[in-house]
DNA sequence: TCCTTGTCTCGACAGCCATCGAATCAACAC
DNA sequence: GTGTTGATTCGATGGCTGTCGAGACAAGGA
């Protein structure tokens, strides 16, 4: 089991916030690296490009942000490890979409249904 | 205007999550550390446990945690700097308490309304 | 006044992280 | 095969951060 599908059941689960119910240090050690992985401004902008859209090319990405390729790798890898995104390389291009899913759990966590 | 204030005022703006338009530069900026805040699973319980109830003593916060009470005021501290909870003193002790428009700011971003 | 208790601040330290440039790999065109 | 372009990985580095213990501060009681 995946970390994004442990979290999805969980919250499909407890169907209410932390503004009802304290998480647990279980869901807590799940959930936090995502709201990590989100934690940085840049890796916000990306996810929230990536959101917009069903797919997005990293070469679409890369000239958004005046970083080097290594960094903009780094940070796809981070949202990737984090279960926010997932990629598929086609071709010479790599695309990355959203895991809708992972996001409904954060949000969930946030607003009480 | 603080960051707060901004926040839930822009969220209130933009009235959609980041899944149908890409945040702003100044946005990412704005909430990224809100995110950062609860990116750490010390921080993301005791967020959570505060959000629970009307407001929450320390005294109670520390004995969940097997940390020391420095650690504990520092966890504390970056949950207020974030913007995510206010707190008071009244005679011996500091109660905390949630923003909640802070968790809406971020809510609404996870999750187009 | 002194002592106790609750909380915060400070100094220090080990570990993590954002960033870069260089090197590497994957796919394609020639 | 050779070269080119897109993307990732690697190594290094400066800065940030989670943690502790010790000290400081605030409030109340003896």
């Amino acid at each position: 089991m995946t970390i994004l599908e442990a979290a999805t059941r969980e919250s499909a689960v407890t169907c209410c916030g932390m503004a009802t119910t304290p998480v647990t240090e279980e869901d807590a050690a799940r959930l936090a690296p995502m709201f990590k992985a989100l934690g940085d401004p840049v890796r916000l902008r990306m996810a929230s490009m990536i959101a917009a859209r069903p797919e997005l090319c990293v070469c679409e990405i890369t000239p958004a942000f005046e970083l080097s390729s290594g960094t903009i790798s780094h940070h796809l890898k981070t949202l990737r490890e984090a279960g926010l995104v997932d990629c598929e390389r086609r071709g010479t291009f790599v695309y990355y979409w959203i895991q809708p899913e992972a996001l409904a759990a954060l949000s969930a966590l946030l607003a009480p249904t």
